[in-house]
DNA sequence: CCTACCGATCGGTAGG
DNA sequence: CCTACCGATCGGTAGG
């Protein structure tokens, strides 16, 4: 019994979240209300609080798992006995699927990070700084190894995180061009840039 | 008299314009409160409304401004007699100079436009909608004259739009780096990719 | 899971 | 420019 009933709670919970997601995605997470929250899963808004603690616990749920899930494939790739410049590709087709297959939870990560509190505000530019530290070294060791042309690695990871952050507007858009086909277009600018050879 | 006191009123709206950017840009626009900004300015709340009509006035001030800037220069820079990669170039260097530059505002456009209410709203994504459409109009022409490679149009604006969007980190890091040096990392990467050749 | 309700804060107005 | 104040809405709690 009191296994089923955890089995349900963390199953309910999840469906908060990834629904509170959504709601944070679409209008903002200070405009996003609970009340709004409850009525898009069909309870009171007093409701909601038994299967969660607060407001910023739902933001902080979001922005952890996304940081945990990048920091740990970041982990796999750099310890790959590839390319530094197949590292990239790697990685960028890793963040355009997750842009494109888990947009909500990526985005409400990437741009509403800053409403989340103490502890977990630092908890979280911690793993970000991390994670871009890492990025940050494999382009560097491509530079060393003249796989990437001598540039400022922060200013490329920048580049990198905040183009493929551009999938919002896909997202957004009448998506006229498959994932498939954006994917393939962004390694190519990205890699290659605009200019023809 | 009545000339003296317009002069002034403009004067202080354009105060109150300015900081609520630097404000909103930090807060995000619905966690900016009036009442934050009043005291920035050393006044009440309610001083503000002989100035301002709205809050919403404010978003749209700032909004608006970014974008009429943007598709003035997009104007003159498309009917100039230079390659597409040259108009592309100059395009990006103007973009990353108001980043750099006139930070607070162009972020605010950049993030809170889905604030504005209408008919300000639909005003601003149909401009935003006209200036995406003839960057796009330039990568086509390049592609068809065979300076650039062949990739989707509306693909490539989004990587170039967001990529510079990045700017915004940073403006929030220590800068290790000059805004001249930022540029040219940036240009160098976007045009010719990461990839040595 | 609900009803009932709280204190805080919001954008904005009236009136001087 | 201020004081005083409004109605709305917020996140969250008590109690069942």
């Amino acid at each position: 019994m009191g296994r089923i009933k955890t089995t349900y709670n963390i199953s309910k919970k999840e469906i908060i979240i990834d629904k509170a997601a959504a709601l944070i995605r679409e209008k903002g997470f200070k405009a996003a209300s609970m009340r709004d929250l409850a009525e898009i899963i069909g309870v009171e808004a007093a409701s909601l609080y038994n299967h969660i603690k607060s407001k910023n616990e739902l933001l902080y749920e979001i922005c952890l798992h996304v940081a945990n899930v990048y920091n740990k494939k970041i982990n796999i790739i750099s310890d790959e006995q590839i390319s530094s410049i197949e590292k990239i590709e790697m990685l960028l087709r890793f963040h355009i699927q997750c842009m494109i297959q888990n947009f909500e939870k990526v985005f409400v990560s990437d741009r509403e990070w800053k409403h989340l509190s103490e502890p977990y505000l630092s908890n979280f530019q911690n793993l970000r700084r991390n994670y871009r530290k890492k990025f940050a070294a494999i382009i560097e060791e491509g530079i060393k190894k003249e796989e990437i042309k001598k540039i400022d690695a922060t200013t490329a990871v920048l580049i990198m995180l905040y183009a493929v952050s551009g999938i919002e507007s896909w997202h957004r858009s009448k998506q006229k061009i498959s994932g498939n086909a954006l994917e393939e277009n962004m390694i190519a600018i990205l890699i290659g840039g605009l200019k023809k050879l």
